[in-house]
DNA sequence: ATGTGTTCCTGTCCGC
DNA sequence: TGCGGACAGGAACACA
């Protein structure tokens, strides 16, 4: 569910109920999530004061006082919720048991944070802080491309001789991380590039193009505070808005927003996932 | 080495 | 209103 916009909606959200405060009792109620969870995870947090908060990619990183790292992934339906703070800025959960109710986090300064997961693809693993980047799930990842190192040599190096279809490469964590199926398909459309389109044949002009409107798209989904279909809910419970500004996302048989098009926009399936986008004005 | 299909799980929506 | 099927924002894994 959550793309790099959620993601760091939530991350926001977050930060002014754990930073700097101590985790005092974690409640680990199942095993597992898509994968079990790391040995005695409630013990190895309990006691820590949480460091800060990071994102990288799709993954939310705490970094404990005791030199560990809690590596957070939401999967498709994971929330992070706050409730019952003294500040009394967070009043939208209360604080009692619900279905899917994970993991719950008591933080000094009276929040209570709860991991929600009704498909459970999410996940929670524990690494040294020092060595994180080398955890299994994140050594692979590509560049951050909201970060300095994503760019016009560095995306068309990496889809030089590719096969294949921009959308299905765009989709790959290994070449840019954090993006998925929504902020890809509304980048393809607002640089007029077909999702069909093999990776490693797109000139040079248009791959930087590519870059400039995946930060935007990026970019105007955080302010927007990431996008709500069906389950995403910011630490607050709220709803993200830029599901309004979709151009192409879930608008199948709508017309093309773009100026000047008359297009109307088109649903496909590309390894396995829905592509939206216009026949018209992407080639 | 790549590219694609399958799989994990629950919830929701749509047509009959 | 119930029921079956399609589909869902992810991504590891198996396999061609």
């Amino acid at each position: 569910m959550p793309e790099l916009p959620e993601v760091e909606t939530v991350l926001r959200g977050l930060r002014p109920v754990m930073e700097g405060r101590v985790i005092l009792n974690a409640d680990v109620r199942r095993p597992d999530l898509r994968w079990p969870f790391p040995e005695r995870m409630a013990e190895r947090l309990e006691g820590q004061r949480v460091e800060r908060l990071r994102r990288r990619s799709k993954y939310i990183l705490v970094d404990l006082g005791s030199g560990e790292t809690l590596i957070v992934h939401l999967g498709m339906s994971g929330r992070m919720l706050v409730s019952g703070d003294t500040t009394g800025r967070f009043h939208h959960r209360e604080p009692v048991a619900e279905r899917h109710d994970h993991v719950v986090l008591r933080m000094s300064g009276g929040a209570t944070v709860t991991f929600n997961d009704a498909r459970r693809f999410g996940a929670m693993d524990l690494a040294p802080t020092e060595s994180h980047d080398r955890h299994r799930l994140l050594a692979g990842l590509g560049p951050e491309p909201l970060g300095n190192e994503f760019h016009e040599d560095c995306l068309l190096s990496r889809f030089k001789g590719k096969k294949a279809p921009v959308k299905s490469a765009l989709l790959d964590q290994r070449l840019v991380a954090g993006l998925g199926n929504i902020y890809v398909c509304e980048a393809l459309h607002r640089v007029g590039v077909s999702p069909m389109r093999k990776a490693g044949q797109i000139p040079g002009p248009q791959v930087c193009a590519l870059v400039a409107s995946i930060r935007q798209v990026l970019s105007d989904a955080i302010e927007a505070g990431g996008s709500s279909l069906r389950d995403f809910r910011n630490s607050n419970g709220e709803l993200g808005y830029f599901q309004h500004s979709f151009d192409v996302y879930g608008r199948e048989g709508q017309s093309c927003r773009r100026q000047g098009c008359d297009g109307s926009v088109a649903r496909i399936v590309q390894s396995g996932r829905s592509t939206f986008y216009c026949p018209k004005c992407q080639r």
